[in-house]
DNA sequence: TCCTAATATGTAGTTGAACTATATATTGTT
DNA sequence: AACAATATATAGTTCAACTACATATTAGGA
């Protein structure tokens, strides 16, 4: 198994696995539900989206659903699923942000 | 005020800010804060923290203090301490940091 | 006294993720 | 017919972090 040093992700690969944690989607789709999830605040450019995509299929992340052309209607849609490798990775990063949350908690307690 | 897109920081200036939030330090000693406070998990180079250091002298988020040559023993010391900028910046990205937590912690009720 | 580890600051060059800009095509609405 | 929204993708730039290197002082043990 590989080490942990890709930690930390990314905002832009933790919203995009964020998006896809339990229904995979296509590029587009990914780019409306993160510009929704975080109030505006992260809006994906299609360069960043695509190059975040093709880093993560390469690491296995994520993989490609649906590879065949027709998905009813005759659209050009490319659909993305989280892998369980994937599934580990996302859970490693809210599992760190959940403890650099509680270090600035603890901080406003004590001091030095 | 300049804007907000500087957010989300980089893992390394967190750290930074971090260590310095109430004690101002020397650059050698905030290597070894980070690293304790982070359970050896956040250990930087020190061309990483240097760089860093110059890019937030720069934008004004902390500032040198204790200029003069003597610091006591003839060393070759320099203190970082935060401004008032560097401050709101922080508590910036704290709220941030803040609010993906939740937002996660959301996700494991719901789905979609 | 010599050697080594820890303390302390810095520069040069490389890598890689995100960014801007651009290109293309389809679908739904007016 | 025109336009906005939907949809995917590449080329080239920027910038922070990284590795490797360079230098010097101080404390402690052999």
């Amino acid at each position: 198994m590989r080490p942990d040093h890709f930690l930390p992700l990314t905002e832009t690969s933790f919203f995009i696995l964020f998006s896809i944690v339990s229904t995979p989607k296509h590029g587009y789709a990914i780019i409306k539900d993160v510009e929704r999830m975080s109030a505006s605040r992260v809006v994906l450019a299609t360069g960043t989206l695509y190059s975040a995509l093709r880093r993560m299929l390469e690491d296995g992340w994520i993989e490609r659903m649906g590879e065949d052309s027709s998905n009813g209607d005759g659209r050009d849609r490319k659909l993305y699923r989280m892998t369980d490798e994937g599934r580990r990775i996302f859970n490693l990063e809210t599992e760190r942000l959940q403890a650099l949350v509680q270090l600035t908690s603890l901080r406003k307690a004590m001091d030095g």
